[in-house]
DNA sequence: AATATAATGTTACAACGTTGCATTTCATGC
DNA sequence: GCATGAAATGCAACGTTGTAACATTATATT
């Protein structure tokens, strides 16, 4: 595969304008109750609300935006109730943290190269998390050529997603 | 030129583990004139106090930090002061913010691709800054497959740099 | 020197994130 | 059912990071 023809494999990374939400979220719901049961954690009242404010976007929340959606017996949450369930979400890999607008967004998929790359709507703020295996293997290049040993990595990318771009959203 | 054959082009992006770190700064000061003559800015006393603590490390320091080692007529200034410095320096493109730690570095040289790629080792916080241009590719074809639109970029790889890892050190 | 522009000095505040501890919930074994 | 220990929550206070607003000072131009 040639790095030039990036093969449109898997669905489209950014959503459709209109699409179900509903069934996106339950669909991440369903995933995250998948992963904490083959994890042996569990996927509480809080956490769970959590996730579905994020899925219920598909663009960053900030910590405090969640605290502010969160209708919780008709009271505002602490901030640490909210960090906690990131906390848990973002080590179970079902929502990833954005580093570059200290915001936090649903995962969009099992998709592999998981978690790596971010494209960020500077119009809109949807994010799409595409699949990173080219990013990867750039990575590892540069790494070998300077002796770095890779561990991790995120990339965010800034830009006008399809449908905000001026002859874009086909 | 394969994927796999990275190309020792330019000077290995960490520094060595001894060197002259006088000629560092003064090098990183003699570089900010210039941009600033170029740009028809000023690199006021300020910009260039911080940029030299910035200078003084190859690691990234966060803003309070760099109050704290600002010694500024035996007194600590303010944090407008530093993050006014960073912001032009930051526009200047002398200075890279690392948004994954709340941080700040230094620009490690003129190189192309510059701002796009940052190599973080986990255990002492050195920052290499190579050459993203494979990067830059993996970006535009993952863009092009969505339609997505790339303006910016920033890549933070976490890992062991060569001075750390077990079998590193050169 | 007079003026306009840029940068600084200072205060106060907003946004983001964590710590510590008491309480509650939940699974487990009796 | 009931005791027990581990995990999660409720809550308050605090720590860190980043900005806004405005008066003052420095710099360049006339």
């Amino acid at each position: 595969m040639k790095p030039n023809s990036p093969a449109p494999s898997g669905p489209p990374p950014f959503p459709a304008r209109c699409h179900d939400h509903e069934a996106c979220i339950a669909e991440g719901v369903a995933r995250a109750e998948a992963v904490c049961r083959e994890r042996g954690e569990r996927l509480t009242e809080n956490r769970r609300a959590v996730l579905r404010l994020l899925l219920a976007e598909h663009r960053p929340l900030g910590a405090y935006e969640i605290v502010e959606r969160f209708d919780w017996k008709r009271r505002k949450p602490a901030p640490a109730q909210i960090y906690r369930a990131l906390a848990f979400l973002e080590a179970a890999g079902l929502v990833h943290r954005i580093a570059s607008r200290n915001a936090y967004v649903a995962c969009s998929g099992p998709t592999e190269g998981h978690g790596t790359v971010f494209l960020l709507c500077r119009d809109c703020g949807t994010v799409a998390e595409p699949s990173g295996a080219a990013v990867g293997l750039a990575v590892r290049d540069l790494a070998a050529a300077s002796g770095f040993e890779p561990h991790a990595h995120a990339l965010e990318v800034t830009g006008r997603c399809p449908d905000c771009r001026p002859g874009g959203g086909g």
